[in-house]
RNA sequence: CGGAGUGUGGUGUAACGGCUAACAUGCCUGCUUUGGGAGCAGGUGACUCCGGGUUCGAAUCCCGGCACUCCGACCA
């Protein structure tokens, strides 16, 4: 899109009331904007990050045979008492509300019961398993503490995904399977290499549960990576496993600091139990389904890309989360060579959109230096410069933001870019 | 929820209890400039978070709220 229509504008300066790197950056480059603490609202810039991080999600859970649904925010009482967990002294991150009636809700903090009470409608028998059902959806969790920016909200989106087995065995496949899926979607964003499955409290059904741990400074989890297999362990468990990595043995384990941007679950029959989710086996006896729960929060991963992969200039967007493939950048100069070169980025400019390639085509008519600053703090990877200069030479100049130099190409040459 | 701090044009800051609340930036006009936020001139923009109080006089002091930030607790 052109940059001249886009509605956002940077800002030279951080607002005074973040602290956390991730909200200024993405504030001052037009991403999100602040309703209040702990609630942030999306802008063009920010949407299209989302979104992308969203589909990388969404192919993966797709890849391992999730269902996508959008369960209710609005949450009745009555499925959440059957499981205990209506009460304040339970839960206290509760949002409630109540109909014009008296009659109380609840905006929802997490989605096992409602999805449970669901599925027993369609799950009757060991035809209909396994299932895997998952969605993107709005979550209110009422912290007594916003912090970090958007890294722990008060509202936001997450990616849950709950499984449906036979069986512990068949559980456990599908376990697996996520593991890997997580693994890939963490790679694909940009954050593999800084991630770590960290195992964790496993609760009543299995020994650990597996966490997906970003090392950032601005994590509130203190994990100890292994490096001989790239496993971390969670401190609420370290000295359980006695400091020792339970998936190679090591004793080297170095202590760090980590956001926690996925976690995997197994929920046994907690769920199947309360809400009567049973099957019929092949021999005719009722048997309680299996369920796991995994979940990942888009805007806390977009976050800790922030955080992660930023420098003193602005964001650096990973290609596959950037909001644009290229940010277009016309030097126009004055005079005839004005004209001449906003022709050249106008016409260039209609190319790429043909190819369905997307520009951010900073076609303002401001100075160089201004908009140089802007393409740095905004991040998106791959810069085109037309100029006079470049012109001349028949060529278009391109970099990278992550600091490669100046190269200057043949513009038939630009397919090789994307 | 305990503790600490901060609320002043859109943004970032300044102002001893005392002049028409100042400066920078942004935005608008004009000129000028054009490869790293250039320059000049003019202009726009604030019930100083809200409500009380003290005082001849309050952005400034006091009380009460609200909001935001940080530390801690909490985070199934």
């Amino acid at each position: 899109m052109r940059q001249s229509e886009l509605f956002t504008t940077t800002r030279r300066e951080a607002p005074t009331d973040e602290v956390a790197r991730n909200a200024q950056l993405l504030i001052r480059a037009g991403y999100i904007h602040k309703e209040m603490a702990g609630v942030y609202s999306l802008l063009p810039l920010g949407l299209r990050v989302m979104e992308k991080i969203i589909s990388i999600i969404r192919e993966e859970m797709n890849a391992i045979g999730g269902q996508e649904v959008a369960l209710s925010a609005l949450q009745d009482k009555a499925v959440w008492q059957k499981s205990g967990r209506w009460s304040d002294d339970v839960v206290d991150v509760w949002f409630k509300t109540m109909l014009k009636s008296g009659t109380e809700l609840g905006l929802g903090f997490t989605h096992e019961e409602p999805l449970t009470s669901l599925m027993v409608e369609y799950i009757h028998s060991y035809r209909d398993l396994p299932r895997a059902v998952y969605q993107f959806q709005t979550k209110f969790r009422n912290e007594t503490r916003a912090k970090s920016g958007i890294m722990r909200g008060r509202e936001f989106v997450m990616k849950d995904l709950y499984s449906f087995s036979r069986d512990n065995a068949e559980h456990e496949k599908f376990y697996e399977r996520a593991k890997q899926a997580y693994t890939r979607v963490f790679n694909r964003v940009g954050l593999g290499e800084r991630t770590y499955i960290t195992y964790a409290s496993g609760g009543t059904f299995s020994k650990y549960s597996h966490e997906f741990q970003t090392l950032c400074a601005a994590g509130e989890d203190t994990i100890y990576v292994c490096d001989t297999c790239h496993s971390a362990v969670n401190d609420e468990i370290i000295d359980e496993c006695m400091h020792t990595c339970p998936q190679c043995g090591s004793r080297d384990l170095r202590t760090e600091t980590a956001v926690e941007v996925g976690n995997i679950f197994n929920l046994g029959t907690k769920f199947s139990d309360v809400f009567g989710l049973q099957y019929l086996d092949e021999r005719g006896v009722a048997q309680p389904v299996v369920m796991g729960s995994y979940g990942i929060g888009p805007g806390r991963v977009l976050g800790t890309i922030v955080e992660t992969l930023s420098d003193e200039r602005g964001i650096v967007w990973p290609k596959s989360v950037a909001p644009f493939a290229a940010h277009l950048v016309a030097l126009t100069g004055k005079g005839t060579d004005a004209v001449m070169v906003r022709e050249a980025t106008d016409t260039l400019y209609e190319n790429l959109r043909q190819r369905d390639i997307a520009v951010l085509y900073d076609d303002r008519d401001v100075q160089a230096g201004e908009k140089f600053a802007d393409a740095d703090l905004i991040g998106i990877p791959l810069r085109i410069v037309v100029s006079a200069k470049t012109l001349a030479q028949k060529k278009i100049e391109v970099s990278t933001r992550s600091g490669g130099e100046k190269k200057m190409i043949d513009e038939k040459e630009i397919h090789t870019l994307f």
